[in-house]
DNA sequence: AAGTGGTCTAGACCACCAC
DNA sequence: TGGTGGTCTAGACCACTTG
């Protein structure tokens, strides 16, 4: 029942243990995707229960140093993924391009008609026929992200019928001739929820980030709005103007 | 001792507690910086222990829904701040445009050299000369980022001797005739951690958005090298590319 | 079947803040 | 000084994954 002491210079229990394993971390003791330790066997490693344990993993987690697997352990985070979202890179290009394994997912396809929200995001009327199409997508065999794109479906006819496990991009370009021009896109970091935590494999409450990009073509029509939610730890953001 | 079953359709106790707090929040029932109940009253309140009540309080924190200022409470957040990294956007108009109230402080000012992480990032050689200031930003009171922004010294003599608590961008235009053109931004989140939770106030741990802004002027020369830790449930960004 | 993380109880003392 | 959140103990049962 002794309590640490709270002096000048002593750190609480649970960021001396964050320290500790991310000291491994950092000198690579502890490599990508490599499981640690269970929690019972760090809280006794530590001389600490598990609440005081899960506390130190939550912070690394937080720092995207470690993620969970569901009810299979903790593992320490592979490189974040670099994404440039103004660019047209394909996922799976991208994913390739940095020596990593992409894999993508569809997870259903439904035709149906734009809702008030989606009507302002991307200038449809409500009840134009949109395409909604989800998806999810791995690197290196974790899932990373889930999606939600809607398409036009007055400007696409027909795209229900593609296959969506490659890329769209390439679809869009190859089948109806459509360049992407201009793009808006938004983002802030928030936890994932249900139902997109999950189709990803995590516990609710799973930090996250937000994307949304609407993208049109070179005449300004509305082609396509993706909204995407990946891991927070999953991914790092360049934008580049001049 | 007992259990709350976990039969289909039931949810965990800790979910239904965000639940209804979350409905409070949504409905407007509990507004923007209102203070909620106590954790030991919310515990009381929903037949639970203060454990389970902060599991609770940490999903809302992880959604941006609320936020604690240390050790008053729990605080409803207000809207997030549209922010477009890629104009030159003063912070103080930004702010005052939204129809918030801003406050820039100055934590230091130092004359230094760039170490190789910094030439990396900048182009400049290892051991040139720059400034490192250091500014905490509020939105209505509450701090909401910390920066340090690293100047270019030998493009901007005597720049060290300004007040920073205003426009930086306004000072480079107005004293040094500089006008930023290139930019290269990256940005992930992560956990704050001190020094910088402290310089805001907030527990180290606390999610938050690491971003980068590297300017130049029109010529392509270094001019600025920003870092800024913003909590996680302040801004949105927002990009926009044609 | 054994082990993992997920959830939960019922307390405790501590540091800090506002009154 | 009293109340707040911050940290911590020493257990428990549950759902799920893996061998």
């Amino acid at each position: 029942m002794q309590q640490q002491a709270f002096v000048e210079g002593t750190l609480p229990l649970y960021l001396k243990v964050r320290d500790q394993l991310a000291g491994q971390i950092d000198k690579g003791v502890l490599t990508p995707n490599t499981r640690l330790p269970s929690e019972r066997i760090l809280a006794e490693e530590y001389g600490t229960t598990r609440v005081t344990t899960r506390l130190a993993l939550a912070q690394l987690e937080a720092e995207g140093k470690i993620y969970r697997s569901n009810r299979r352990g903790w593992f320490v985070s592979p490189p974040r993924l670099i994404y440039k979202p103004t660019h047209d890179y394909s996922f799976s290009d991208n994913v390739t391009a940095q020596g990593r394994v992409p894999e993508t997912e569809t997870l259903d396809v439904t035709a149906t008609e734009a809702n008030p929200w989606l009507a302002t995001k991307t200038g449809l009327a409500v009840g134009d026929p949109v395409i909604l199409l989800r998806r999810r997508r791995q690197i290196d065999g974790r899932p990373v992200l889930v999606e939600n794109i809607y398409l036009n479906a007055t400007r696409l006819p027909g795209i229900e019928t593609y296959d969506f496990n490659r890329s769209l991009w390439k679809l869009l370009r190859e089948q109806y001739g459509v360049e992407l021009k201009g793009k808006r896109i938004e983002m802030y970091p928030t936890a994932l929820v249900d139902p997109q935590a999950s189709a990803i494999g995590v516990t609710a409450g799973t930090a996250g980030l937000y994307v949304t990009r609407c993208s049109q073509d070179g005449q300004g029509g509305f082609i396509e709005f993706d909204e995407e939610f990946w891991l927070h730890d999953a991914l790092s953001i360049q934008v580049e103007v001049s």
